[in-house]
DNA sequence: AAGATGTGATAGTAATACTATTATATTTGC
DNA sequence: GCAAATATAATAGTATTACTATCACATCTT
């Protein structure tokens, strides 16, 4: 992650937001310090008076930006899927291989973020973690039909579309492409809480990654090896 | 599910209730009621007040029983895998076959529950859909690791890790028999809750159910065809 | 210099998530 | 059958949350 995404900007639906946070540096302030209180002090307890007495500014002020801290969630979940998209067209747009291709998706969908890109006011770490913890909350809402129909989680869509087909082009005759696809995000997330919180639920250790769980479940379940 | 269960007593972790709510008519109330209501309004707009205005009694009773509502969701969801477990040993426990009770123990997991069993004042039915709806908000707090010191997980922990033997029984060499368990259970839901919310996220339709989905994804990972 | 826009400060409201106290039922033990 | 113990109901009260509204002030623009 380097200069070649210095200019990425990753595109939010705009009525998750009163006002564009990206465009002033108050806005900014509020999004960095926000993940940053999240993930200390978790999503629940995480209101915008205690973000503002954090950021020296006031309650009232960052109620122009995001009309509710939900809003503010699904903004912050949706750069993360977008960022992720990013890297994933990014990396697997030059293998042609399916299987190559496949095999690398599964490892940049999985992996731990260990270093913040530096490219934004955005910690990459903190956001990984954040998604892990509080993703399904910005969805498992009585509101998610209205939201889904709103477009809150398009990026997120998308991406499992980009996986769907990637699976396909490895094994067209797979009967559930999609399902597998929703099952790698969505448990790749899980299988790393579980390593935090519960280890005895997971095989998932220090020396075994999320990512080689996936990924060999994906290629046995495609019948198809990864080296050949 | 018939007389065989009218015995059955599910036992919950003591810590999780002031006042054992299987203890007395307004106790039995409460949990009735407790699940049409989360199912209803949805487990954030839920409180001991507008459970209380349901079943005519006041507030302040029911905090006789919880502490809050989260131990209350906690005691819910206890039952549920309580209950799960229940079947699971009694549909699984004369089978010789390691496949066939493999087989078995995935449908247990992951059928939707259709019928109410009538043998208590708990409508399995609506508990089945506020498990998918709010399981994952029990657990993805802060407090976790303080409430899965206090046992609040075991049952839940228990019935991953039968499920995992269950997976070793077929292929002693398999290197993830549990997180292959958790993600039997957990992708369980999620699926469920893709087809309701999200269809394009999911290949499971009124055809296509999670237990298909996931036995394949069991079985081929496994290396092992169902009739062999 | 005037006008528009952004931010801060203060105040206020309804609801939530409780706790405490007291009164009134109901159960149980003798 | 009555007293004592226990369960439930009613009421009140508190701190916090999740906002909305208003106004003052600063800054940026033209």
């Amino acid at each position: 992650m380097d200069k070649l995404l210095q200019g990425v900007q990753i595109r939010i639906n705009e009525k998750l937001y009163m006002k564009d946070p990206e465009s002033s540096g108050l806005g900014k302030k509020i999004i960095e310090f926000s993940i940053q209180l999240i993930n200390d002090i978790g999503f629940e307890s995480f209101t915008f008076k205690k973000l503002g007495v954090q950021i020296g500014s006031n309650e009232s002020s960052i109620y122009r930006y995001f009309e509710n801290k939900h809003k503010l969630l699904l903004y912050l979940t949706s750069w993360y899927w977008g960022w992720m998209e990013y890297q994933l067209v990014f990396a697997t747009n030059n293998i042609k291989n399916p299987k190559e291709k496949l095999l690398k998706a599964i490892f940049i969908m999985t992996k731990t973020t260990k270093e913040d890109s530096d490219f934004s006011h955005i910690n990459e770490i903190l956001l990984n973690n954040i998604v892990i913890n509080e993703y399904s909350k910005s969805y498992l809402t009585k509101e998610v039909d209205a939201e889904n129909k709103e477009g809150f989680y398009a990026i997120y869509k998308r991406l499992v579309g980009r996986l769907a087909e990637m699976i396909t082009d490895v094994d067209a005759t797979y009967e559930y492409p999609t399902s597998l696809a929703s099952t790698i995000l969505e448990n790749g997330l899980h299988q790393h809480y579980l390593k935090e919180h519960f280890p005895s639920l997971t095989d998932c250790t220090n020396k075994i990654t999320p990512t080689q769980y996936l990924t060999h479940l994906v290629f046995n379940t495609l019948n198809s090896n990864i080296d050949e």
